[in-house]
DNA sequence: CTGTGTGCAAAGGGTTTGCAAGTAC
DNA sequence: GTACTTGCAAACCCTTTGCACACAG
């Protein structure tokens, strides 16, 4: 499918109606594919809209498996575009994160943490989160 | 030393007044060694003491490098004691952190992160967190 | 005694809720 | 037409700031 109708098809296969508000934030998300963003993040990137309906949008996407949160350390809810593989019932999100300390951009890294912790017994991982802080390369 | 007195020692070596409040928050601290603690747990266990109070203890003991934030993706800031090698310049908290997805518990494991990420070129690494969520052993 | 810490009140900022009007399908 | 979405206002946190009084050293 061409990358100009994704949003649309995303929006399709997670039954989630067209509305411009969810078009213009998708479309924001599939622009920074790779990048976690803070809700500030996408308010300035929308023309106008309202603040509160972002909120609820983002609820909404993170409901039904279109995005997640991506813990950055930052302090900041951030999310993400999910892989193809997620849904509203399973997030397959175990990359790490890599935040800069200097621009507070954050990016999904593409490899896979490795889940041999040593816990102790009677303990289950559910999942891992790896948090990376340094210098971007725009900033080192 | 006493185990009764680390708290006087702490407050000591931090150079911080030992007054009343500081000292029944560092004694909880010590008493919940290895967990991170929200400031509503911490604010719960008081006997009364005001909010603000213990925002700014919690800012204070930051600050000379007695506790440190925990990143455990609970979205809340949480904070454990720094190990003995920090000070007011340097933490050292490179350390995981699990959290129980059913009571919320966040404690702090012994063993170090294993720093080998292979990062893009340009990308400096300062520091790591691994953030493991899952069920404890007291709610597995 | 002096500088720091505490407690109260109030301000500030981000997030959620209620509700009426608008819109996708 | 119906159910969902949006935008505005207001409520609701949690956190910070200002200031006068209390207290550690």
């Amino acid at each position: 499918m061409e990358n100009i109708e994704r949003h649309i098809e995303l929006l399709n296969s997670h039954k989630l109606r067209k509305t411009p508000v969810r078009i213009e934030v998708l479309k924001y998300f599939l622009e920074k594919e790779d990048q976690a963003l803070s809700h500030q993040d996408i308010e300035m990137a929308m023309d106008d809209s309202d603040r509160v309906t972002l909120y609820r949008t983002l609820k909404t996407f993170e409901g039904k498996g279109l995005i997640h949160q991506a813990i950055d350390g930052s302090g900041i809810q951030k999310f993400a575009l999910c892989d193809h593989a997620c849904n509203e019932n399973h997030h397959f999100d175990d990359h790490p994160h890599f935040r800069c300390n200097k621009c507070d951009k954050t990016i999904c890294m593409t490899n896979r943490i490795q889940h041999d912790f040593n816990l102790p017994s009677g303990y289950k991982v559910q999942s891992a989160h790896l948090v990376i802080q340094g210098l971007c390369n725009d900033c080192s």
